[in-house]
DNA sequence: TGACGTCAAGATCCG
DNA sequence: CGGATCTTGACGTCA
């Protein structure tokens, strides 16, 4: 059983994938692109790797305009090297990475055009799991596509495609049920037809459910027969619905509480859980901890170190609530620990509460900052007491001079990063 | 034609 | 000039 997350690593420096105008998609501009994403994709397996977590998917825009006419860089070739130094991590590591198409990939278009770009966009992904070294069992997330009225002859259209792929796309190819077009029983029938694995996404099964009376383990269980040895173990999509806002939206964090609920009727350890929440690796950090068969307080400690400004900025209470758990030192309370975090990270801003908390930030530079710095800081604090500026110009000045005078210890926190 | 989703690039505004 | 904020892009489907 492993939980992942998808494609970007919040406060993982130098991790972020980068890209341009198709206008500016000029032979250096992309080569220079492709090896600042390579490096980031070596950042984000890095702290994988340091982070305990073992499945992770791969950005679609590691290579820009991958799949279309204005790249014609043989990639592989020119960073061969760079891949295999990534893979032989991964591979060493026994990380399991994916690879997700957005929604505009559609195997299934009545237009050929789309079609060939579609294969072409899967030729790409591949390419890139193969360069990487990976094995079959690192697969590529599609849906079925389009419905055109006629979801019998789109399902038809799906299938003949399908059958046309090669088979280095093929070995990699799972489908996935969708929020509006195709359900898990939709899904499952194409798959169990063409034999290609099936993920059961929670969230969509929400919004797009086929027989509502079945519940999610009914699915997950009948999506399990899809996938065989060489398939790796199954994989699933789970989130959680955001609050207040549209069906199908994901939510900020992932709620613990409720995640072990689903967790605890998946059984045994045969179910690999890829997490789409907005904070990443944040809640994937927090559901592997709350799943250890033991765990050590030192593990919290260093959860603590990130999150203890973001907690006092919102609840002094909830602060000194988590202290006093993370004194006992030989216990290990990670549930206990994450419900306070989420319980204060609900709450509103509080003005007071948000002072303390970047009073003690600023502390940090008590000694560097120089007068006017320490001016400029204290005449913003002022403001925003007086509601003559927000919290968060507020904090953008003291990121400012954590940057400057190079305080790690704030930069790794999630301080500056959490609203 | 615009919403959908996603994020950063690019454009523009402001002090 | 640099920083902040607003707009656009890149993709295909569907209302």
């Amino acid at each position: 059983m492993s939980i992942g997350y998808a494609c970007l690593a919040l406060g993982v420096k130098d991790s972020s994938m980068k890209g341009c105008l198709k206008k500016n998609a000029s032979e250096i501009r992309l080569k220079e692109l492709i090896r600042g994403n390579l490096n980031s994709l070596d950042n984000l397996i890095n702290y994988n790797i340091e982070s305990g977590i073992k499945m992770f998917r791969i950005s679609s825009d590691l290579i820009p305009f991958a799949s279309s006419p204005v790249n014609s860089i043989e990639w592989w070739n020119i960073y061969k090297k760079e891949f295999s130094l990534i893979g032989n991590k991964i591979r060493e590591n026994k990380i399991r990475v994916s690879m997700h198409p957005g929604q505009y990939t559609v195997l299934n278009s009545q237009d050929e055009g789309v079609v060939e770009r579609a294969v072409e966009d899967l030729q790409y992904h591949s390419r890139v799991l193969d360069s990487l070294g990976t094995g079959s069992e690192c697969k590529i997330v599609l849906h079925i596509g389009g419905v055109y009225n006629d979801k019998y002859k789109a399902i038809e259209r799906f299938s003949k495609n399908y059958s046309k792929l090669p088979d280095f796309v093929k070995e990699r190819l799972v489908i996935e049920n969708d929020d509006k077009s195709y359900n898990i029983s939709e899904v499952l029938e194409v798959g169990k037809r063409l034999k290609v694995p099936v993920v059961f996404d929670n969230l969509h099964n929400f919004s797009n459910p086929s027989y509502p009376e079945k519940s999610e383990e009914f699915w997950i269980n009948e999506c399990r027969g899809t996938w065989s040895e060489k398939d790796g173990k199954q994989k699933i999509h789970y989130s959680q619905q955001a609050v207040y806002k549209r069906v199908g939206a994901h939510s900020e964090s992932i709620e613990i509480k409720k995640f072990l609920e689903f967790y605890s009727k998946l059984g045994n350890g045969n179910t690999d859980i890829m997490l789409e929440v907005k904070d990443k690796n944040l809640s994937a950090v927090k559901c592997i901890n709350c799943i250890r068969s033991s765990g050590r307080i030192r593990l919290l400690e260093i959860e603590w170190s990130k999150y203890k400004y973001s907690i006092l900025e919102k609840s002094s209470l909830a602060y000194k609530e988590i202290r006093e758990l993370l004194k006992c030192k030989n216990g290990y309370q990670p549930v206990r620990f994450y419900s306070i975090l989420e319980n204060a990270l609900r709450q509103p801003e509080n003005i007071g509460n948000a002072l303390n908390a970047a009073m003690h930030v600023f502390g940090y530079f008590k000694k560097d900052a120089s007068d006017k710095e320490r001016e400029r800081f204290l005449s913003k604090i002022n403001k925003y007491k007086e509601g003559e500026t927000s919290l968060r110009l507020l904090k953008k000045e003291l990121h400012r001079l954590s940057i400057k005078y190079e305080k790690e210890y704030l930069l790794e926190s999630y301080y500056f990063l959490l609203q």
